[in-house]
Formats: structure tokens, C-alpha cells, sequence
DNA sequence: ATCGAACCTCCAAT
DNA sequence: AATTGGAGGTTCG
């Protein structure tokens, strides 16, 4: 146990189950009902958070300088939220959306489950997702026995490529089988580095995403936002289509078409295009 | 170039 | 109880 950040707003609870992250699941402290758990599986590792007043503890497994390290930049610690506030505070569309979810993060996860797990998302919902890449973390992952019993991590591409498109139809993909399949042989073979892709600006990186089969627009942007550190990205799915029409976009009385749309608000919002996406994003989904 | 339809599967709502 | 429709998209014709 130990505290991973005090002072700074942090809202875990917003952070993690904001259809940003796939493998966190909440449940209560067997000790103190009062008290949400966040459990999570990243980098191999299981890990339960808490969040009290002004901080975020890590309750599993025992704090160590590598996990507060590994945390601290999975859960964007560093990010300047007040810079965006400040800007967007008095935004019409904004301003709610900041009072409620003050402290809501952009994570920073691993470039290649987070891609895997984006491809999954296409014509799905979160539970679904969800299911789909626990689903592929058990049938391909490595095992390991914590305290806890065992989880399976996010296999490596060399493990997903092995499984194969057959394998994955079979745990339920359905026709991603197929896309997922041919990500992971392009990565395995190093014909794509996500890693390099950080090096490289917004359009650069975006063009290389694309060339991945089961990666449109949409996922790309994800994949940029959530992982690449590419915080000028603007996914837009359906809630962000329906969120900007009703808004923005009939404010400005402007007929844009559907693959505008991302660029005209990354124009609109500049370096806080992505921050934006999921304050408007949340938002929309929770007043559905 | 643009625009629907098709694509797998699950599950909630008829 | 069987059937239909839709879910954070991409691809193909």
C-alpha cells in the first residue's frame, strides 16, 4: 500500500471506466464496503487502486519505485488538466462536463493492447469489448498466480500472431478475427513499430496506423490519443458525431460532413482536441 | 470519389 | 419462446 499522488485532482473512477481502458473492473473493499476497488492488469502486473480524498493508493501490490513509476505514466500524472480547464471553462458545451468530471484523465497505455483492443471495438459495446479482450488475454496471454489467484496478461504479438484468425473466431471475434489477426503478424514482424510511431508527428503517425488492416479513422485516433500521446486526436464514433452536430456544429450552422468532423475540431480545440473528445464524449454517454 | 450494405456475435427488447 | 435490432467501425462493391 502506498499513496501514488496527493494534491492534484485525480478522478480514478471517471479515468478508468470511460471506455478509454478495457481491463479495469470496479468491486468493493472486502474490509470496507465504503470503499471502491479499481483492478486493473498492466504491464503484466495486477494492480488495485483506491481513490480517497485528494489521492490515489495503490493497495496491490506492494508499492515500489518501478510500479509508482509504471503508474505514474500509464495514468498521466503529468498532464496539465488546469491548462485545458482554464481555456474551456466557460465553454457553453464544456463548462458541465469539467464541474462533473473534474480530475478525468487521458491514459497513457501500451500502444499494442490498446490497438488490439480498439480493432475490437467496431460494432461493439463496452461490455462486449471488455469480454472480448479478456476473452483474448486468457486464450493467448501468459498466466500468473499473485496473491490473488490467477489473471492472464495482454499476450505479446508473437503470442496473439501464433493464436490466429481461427482461434479468435472461435472466442468470439467475429469478422475482426480477421483484422486482428493480420495486426498482429504486422507487428510481430516489426513491419510496424508503435513504438516509433511516438517519434513521429499527429499525420505521419496517423498515415502508418492506417495501413493496419481493421484501423479506420476512428480506431487510429484512439490508438494516437490513448497510447501515442498524440493529445491533438479527435476519435470521432457515433457519440462524438451526435454530440458535435447537436452543438458546435448547429451553432455554427454549417453542413459538414462526416469525415470532416475530426478535422474541424481539432482546428476548433487545437492542442486540447483530445481532452475535449472525452470531456465531451463522457458527457454525452452518461446523459444518454 | 462517394455511399450504402455487409460483416460476426451477443443480448436486450419485442 | 423465437425474432429483431443495435452496439464507441471498417471494408467492399
Amino acid at each position: 500500500m502506498g499513496i501514488l499522488i496527493e494534491k492534484e485532482s485525480y478522478n480514478l473512477n471517471e479515468t478508468l471506466h470511460s471506455g478509454q481502458a478495457f481491463r479495469w473492473n470496479k468491486s468493493h473493499s472486502p474490509t470496507n464496503h465504503e470503499r471502491v476497488l479499481h483492478e486493473g492488469i498492466i504491464d503484466g502486473v495486477r494492480v488495485r487502486l483506491v481513490q480517497s480524498q485528494n489521492a490515489v493508493e495503490i493497495i496491490t501490490p506492494p508499492s515500489n519505485k518501478h510500479l509508482r513509476n509504471l503508474l505514474y505514466k500509464y495514468l498521466a500524472i503529468n498532464h496539465d488538466l488546469e491548462a485545458f480547464y482554464k481555456e474551456f471553462a466557460k465553454d457553453q458545451y464544456l463548462s458541465n462536463s469539467i464541474k462533473t468530471y473534474r480530475g478525468l484523465h487521458i491514459l497513457r497505455q501500451d500502444p499494442w493492447e490498446c490497438l488490439i483492443s480498439f480493432i475490437c471495438s467496431a460494432n461493439n459495446n463496452i461490455p462486449r469489448i471488455k469480454s472480448l479482450v479478456e476473452s483474448i488475454s486468457v486464450g493467448c496471454g501468459t498466466p500468473v498466480t499473485d496473491d490473488l489467484g490467477t489473471y492472464y496478461s495482454f499476450p505479446t504479438p508473437k503470442q496473439l500472431n501464433d493464436f490466429g484468425e481461427q482461434s479468435l473466431r472461435g472466442i468470439g471475434l467475429g469478422f475482426r478475427a480477421k483484422y486482428v489477426a493480420k495486426a498482429s503478424a504486422m507487428i510481430d514482424s516489426g513491419q510496424i513499430s508503435l513504438e516509433h510511431l511516438k517519434a513521429l508527428d499527429y499525420n505521419a503517425a496517423l498515415a502508418e496506423l492506417l495501413k493496419i488492416p481493421g484501423v479506420g479513422d476512428k480506431v487510429a485516433n484512439c490508438v494516437l490519443l490513448f497510447s501515442l500521446e498524440k493529445l491533438d486526436s479527435f476519435p470521432v464514433d457515433v457519440w462524438i458525431n451526435r454530440v458535435m452536430k447537436e452543438t458546435y456544429i448547429k451553432e455554427a450552422g454549417i453542413e459538414l460532413p462526416n469525415n470532416a468532423i475530426r478535422g474541424w475540431a481539432q482546428t476548433k480545440f487545437g492542442p486540447f482536441a483530445g481532452y475535449a473528445n472525452q470531456y465531451l464524449f463522457h458527457a454525452r454517454r452518461m446523459t444518454n
